[in-house]
DNA sequence: CCACGGTTTAACTAAATAGTTAAACTTTAA
DNA sequence: TTAAAGTTTAACTATTTAGTTAAACCGTGG
């Protein structure tokens, strides 16, 4: 089963698109710019992609299905549970090192014009919602942690690793990072944040 | 020192850009569309704000000081770390419940091309991290706690309050609630924001 | 009451980008 | 080797939105 020319340069298309989307925040970005940093012509990409749109929407998909399908499966999984939250934080991270967009991308779609054509993630959300916060909540009783619900606990594990990186310029200005640096630090900082997500004693 | 017809009219114009943008997270919105919203027609949008380039930058330069600057004046202010913290965090979360796009616009306004000329939060920042940071350190010293820098403790801070409105529609997707109910949920959630982010001791 | 600042109207131009087309060229695979 | 698939070129149209203009209109303070 050889890959095909065809879809070798969708492949390349689509790799292109995630960069500039997810990968440098470049909502705004036009057809012309992405078969530049593609290096082919923008005939190219209409020979691919009917129209924005419709290259739009798969990129989409591709991002709910990336940024969070996957740490469904992760977390959704069977097995220990501080060792899934970590396996899936070390993922979450993983992929948002590479593409730190991809969340604002998903809620920037979300809010642009007409949608509703466009799939949520409600139904497989609901699915892992339900069989993932019952543990969260067998998880804070054992440890006697009652000041946060598991719908609080979900959330503030979105938040520590997902919000870092969509604020890359803004958080490393405030910081006095370079980009490079501000990357470096939040590398450095995957130690931590396993701490403060499961709710570790401090010191 | 009366109130003009002039600057109700323009403060009512960029009342709608930023309910528009920071509050609706439409950050594709036409010159027309914030013109409809505001019950005006776009010629006078043009008679205040020479092009659109204008009117971006007028509040973009106002979601900077609403949404940092402000804090910084807080977190920076002489008192009672924690109590500061609670302050700064109860005024964050209160704008991020009128405004949850803020700091995506911000962010997405550096990523668009021709930033460079718009200002970046720099001078302010450094300024403020310079004194907050180090009492910062001396909080988590006084607590014994050794395993978050002072940078993190700003950054998981700055995530936890402002992660959670930005990503609403996503969110509320997963946890199954409506607009309302997430508005709702986040509301609640303050209480327990302050312990996890001054480090309190669990249970 | 009337002049001026503020606002509307509507028709217009300008610019940027999306999207189309057809022909020529190149690569791949049968 | 050759036909088909894939890609480029460049010129073109279509669409959307920005931005302009001038004239008429409205409301309020002097």
């Amino acid at each position: 089963m050889k890959e095909t020319v065809k879809q070798k340069t969708d492949d390349h298309i689509r790799e292109t698109a995630r960069e500039v989307f997810f990968g440098e925040g470049r909502f705004d970005a036009t057809l012309q710019e992405l078969a530049d940093k593609a290096g082919v012509n923008k005939a190219l990409l209409h020979y691919y992609y009917r129209d924005r749109e419709t290259l739009l929407n798969t990129v989409y998909e591709e991002a709910l299905r990336a940024s969070f399908l996957n740490m469904f499966d992760l977390l959704g999984a069977e097995g220990d549970f501080e060792k899934k939250v970590n396996q899936a934080i070390g993922k979450l991270c993983e992929g948002l090192a590479r593409y730190p967009y991809i969340e604002a991308f998903i809620v920037s779609r979300m809010n642009a014009r007409g949608h509703g054509a466009r799939p949520s993630p409600v139904k497989e959300a609901r699915a892992f919602t339900r069989k993932f916060l019952p543990e969260v909540a067998a998880y804070l009783k054992k440890r006697k942690i009652s000041f946060v619900t598991p719908e609080e606990f979900l959330l503030n594990m979105m938040a520590l690793c997902g919000y870092p990186p969509s604020v890359l310029p803004l958080a490393g200005a405030i910081l006095g990072y370079t980009g490079t640096e501000y990357r470096k630090f939040l590398k450095a900082r995957q130690k931590s944040l396993s701490r403060i997500i499961l709710l570790k004693p401090v010191k």
